[in-house]
DNA sequence: ATGTTATTGTCTCATTTCCTGACAATAAAT
DNA sequence: ATTTATTGTCAGGAAATGAGACAATAACAT
């Protein structure tokens, strides 16, 4: 197995991703746990010299999802001494049966740069990196113990999310290309863990002119047919 | 003279800090010069291996404010590949009789993450750091050229301030303790940069109940004196 | 003293936006 | 034809906002 080396990496900086994805009425996050560890985290890693912070995280979701196009966004980067924690690192290289001594610069301390990525559930088959067992979907309300700060970043991720809501298109990449005024509705409603009234979603939504009406979608549901929408690509 | 070392000092990461001061009915921002190059640019440093990110970027503001207590908010980290400028950086060097090749972390790349500061203009000494000659306040429409990104940074700097106007308490560090309400509306109307109604706006603001009325600002000038406020400590 | 001037604190009315419940439309089952 | 569940839209009221008006008043002028 070949492990990044310090000389194509940059040093002491690094990132996380919190990959959602809306599944089941419910928001999901990617988590990974690592080999032989019983530790969870969020999908992270470094940053080539050749490459910009932003193609790092990019290439990192890519790898583990599949998918090449994605919303990610920066939103904060964690720089506290607590989250300093050599110990772990340790503990995953030696359970990947590596030398740490080889690697040294992954013992040391790292600033982590947090991004959340907003996918479709559907359109993803997770593929756990070299180091890691396993990557899989968490319902945000049943997360296993995370390691580090890891509770933190998620956290302020969604904190994030519920702020920029209804100042930029967040729905776009949860969904499908088409979908129903009330999927989307469900949408908004997971990420701000309430219930929203029916009209007054409708008439938001609609006023923000963002949205393109589509055929009607006949579900053999004995109501009402409901119209499908797609987002309003700019042009 | 003696500079940071690589053994104190966290690489490949750095911070810039944009520091919004308020004097003359605008908005200002302190700028640097480096020594001898002809270079500005916004107050920068390092991150000591014993030190959080953000007590760095306290560390810097202080030095060079003479502020113990400050209002620092993060906004952006900076990683792309053309921020990469190690002529800059060596000219820098030279032009203070430094040898580059004993500190060549310095050449090397960095990521950079930004605060923005709201301070209190007059309570300010602006000092130069060891590597600039200067350090001085210069109104938003009049900066001279900046190296690098950052007058970009500057931008989203600027940008952040405006997104935050009406959800956070901005005006707090940019005033003395107490001021008048036309003072307060100054400060808003630098920031978003148009002119606002003053009923509205008064209005708004005392709505909020984040004010309390002290006594009555006698100005000398002839007419109604009008009420001193300040922030209201929560408790 | 009295009136003048510039600015302040507040109020009113019109306009706009938002919230809430209601209602007709309708796809499929009975 | 009737029923059921859900959808798209609207009407009326409530709340927020915009724009101007007006009285209060500190210092100056006469």
């Amino acid at each position: 197995m070949n492990l990044p080396s310090e000389k194509d990496y940059l040093t002491n900086i690094a990132y996380d991703s919190v990959i959602f994805g809306f599944s089941d009425e419910s928001l999901k996050v990617l988590i990974i746990k690592y080999h032989h560890t019983g530790l969870y985290a969020l999908p992270g890693g470094f940053v080539r010299r050749d490459e910009s912070l932003y193609d790092a995280v990019r290439r990192g979701v890519r790898d583990r999802t599949g998918l090449a196009q994605i919303y990610l966004e920066q939103f904060h980067t964690f720089g506290s001494l607590e989250r300093y924690d050599p110990a772990s690192m340790r503990l995953i290289l030696e359970a990947n049966g590596l030398d740490p001594g080889k690697c040294s610069w992954l013992l040391d301390r790292f600033i982590s740069v947090a991004y959340y990525a907003l996918i479709n559930y559907l359109e993803v088959d997770p593929k756990p990196d070299q180091l890691s067992d396993s990557i899989n979907w968490y319902s945000l309300d049943r997360l296993p113990p995370l390691m580090q700060d890891h509770q933190r970043i998620l956290a302020m991720a969604l904190q994030t999310l519920k702020d920029n809501l209804d100042r930029k298109l967040v729905g776009v990449n949860l969904l499908p290309g088409q979908f129903t005024m009330k999927e989307l509705q469900r949408v908004y409603e997971a990420i701000l863990g309430e219930k929203l009234r029916r009209s007054t979603f409708q008439r938001k939504i609609l006023s923000m002119e963002i949205l393109t009406r589509h055929e009607k979608k006949y579900t053999g549901k004995a109501h009402k047919a409901p119209y499908l929408y797609s987002f309003r690509t700019l042009n």
